[in-house]
DNA sequence: CTTTCAGCCTGGGCGC
DNA sequence: TGCGCCCAGGCTGAAA
C-alpha cells in the first residue's frame, strides 16, 4: 500500500500509536534484510513517526546516538502494530482487530518494543530498511509534492522540455517524491491531460492545471487516508477510504464519470494508465 | 543523454 | 482441482 497519501496514513497512525514506546530488541527474519549495529539501539526511545517521500521514517533516540529507520514498503509491505495492554493488532490502513496469526507468514522484521511489537510483512519482499544518522541521510531522491516549496513555479522548472510522456514523468522519483501508479493516473485525469502528451508539448496552461491537479488529488487521498485494496472490511470505517473516489485507476471499461466515452487502459513504461480518450483529448 | 526491458518476489484471479 | 497465463500501489540496472 504504497504511494504518498497511503504512507502518510500509515506514519500518522503509527506514531499516534507507538511514540514513546521503547525498543528493546530488532530481529530480522529476511536474509535480504540487513539492520547493521542494531544493537546499539537497545533502549532507544521512538520519538515520532513521520513520513518522507515514500518512506516511513522511525526517530530513535538512543541514550549515545541519534538513528533514523527508514523502512520503503514497495509494492507489498505493511506495517503492522501488536499492542502489549490491548492484545490487539492494528494495521493502519483500515482496520483494527485481534485476529490471530497476522503477520505469522511473510513477517521480515520484528521490532520489539516495550508497549508492542511492530511488525515488517511483505510478501514480495521488494521493500527495505535503512538505518542513518541523520536526516540528510535519509533517501528522498526528489521534491515532496505536499511541501509548500512546490510551487507552480519550481513545477514549471522541474518539467523542464523533457520529451518523456508527462505520465511516466510524474513517478520519477528524483523528480517529485511520492506519486505512484494510481494518483498519476488520476491527477491527469483530473487536470484533462492526455497521459501520452510528452512533457515539453504541455502549455502554461496545462501545467498549472496539473500543479494545482496534483495538490488537490493529494490533499484529498490523505484527507480520506489513501485507497484501500483489501479483502477486509473496514471495521473503523474512516480508514483508506480513498479507492472510493478513483475516477479512471482499475476502470477500465467502464464508464466516464464525467462523459459517455469508456475509460482506457494503456501501458506506459511497463505499468498500466488508466485515462479517458474523451475528457483527456 | 534517452528509452526499453528483464528482473527482483509472491500471490490472486481468470480461462481452460 | 490444476495449470498456465496475466496482473499487482515500486524501482534498479543493463542494454540498445
Amino acid at each position: 500500500m504504497p504511494e504518498l497519501p497511503e504512507v502518510e496514513t500509515v506514519a500518522r497512525r503509527l506514531n499516534d500509536t507507538a511514540a514513546g514506546a521503547a525498543l528493546e530488541k530488532i530481529i530480522v527474519l529476511d536474509k535480504k534484510l540487513s539492520i547493521p549495529d542494531r544493537k546499539n539501539l537497545r533502549g532507544a526511545v521512538l520519538r515520532r513517526v513521520v513520513r518522507a517521500g515514500k518512506t516511513v521514517v522511525l526517530e530513535l533516540s538512543g541514550p549515545e546516538s541519534q538513528r533514523l529507520l527508514q523502512i520503503h514498503l514497495r509494492m507489498s509491505g505493511r506495517l503492522f502494530w501488536i499492542d502489549k495492554a490491548e492484545n490487539t493488532i492494528h494495521t493502519f490502513d483500515g482496520y483494527v482487530s485481534n485476529v490471530k496469526g497476522v503477520g505469522r507468514k511473510h513477517c521480515r522484521v520484528r521490532f520489539l518494543f516495550d508497549s508492542g511489537t511492530l511488525l515488517f510483512v511483505d510478501p514480495r519482499r521488494f521493500g527495505t530498511v535503512k538505518l542513518v544518522r541523520s536526516a540528510q541521510e535519509l533517501d528522498i531522491p526528489g521534491l515532496d509534492p505536499t511541501g509548500s516549496d512546490f510551487t507552480l513555479a519550481v513545477f514549471r522548472k522541474l518539467l523542464g522540455e523533457s520529451a518523456q510522456k508527462i505520465k511516466v514523468w510524474l513517478l520519477r522519483q528524483d523528480r517529485i517524491t511520492g506519486l505512484g501508479n494510481i494518483y498519476a493516473s488520476e491527477i491527469l485525469f483530473d487536470s484533462g491531460i492526455d497521459p501520452e502528451r510528452t512533457v515539453g508539448s504541455l502549455n502554461s496552461a496545462e501545467i498549472k492545471r496539473l500543479h494545482s491537479s496534483i495538490r488537490k488529488i493529494l490533499r484529498n487521498a490523505i484527507k480520506h487516508c489513501g485507497t484501500t485494496f483489501s479483502d477486509f472490511q473496514s471495521s473503523e470505517g474512516s480508514l483508506g477510504e480513498y479507492q472510493n473516489y478513483l475516477k479512471v485507476y482499475g476502470r477500465a471499461g467502464e464508464k466516464c464519470a464525467d462523459c459517455d466515452a469508456k475509460i482506457l487502459r494503456v501501458v506506459q513504461a511497463q505499468r498500466s494508465t488508466f485515462y479517458c480518450p474523451q475528457c483527456q483529448a
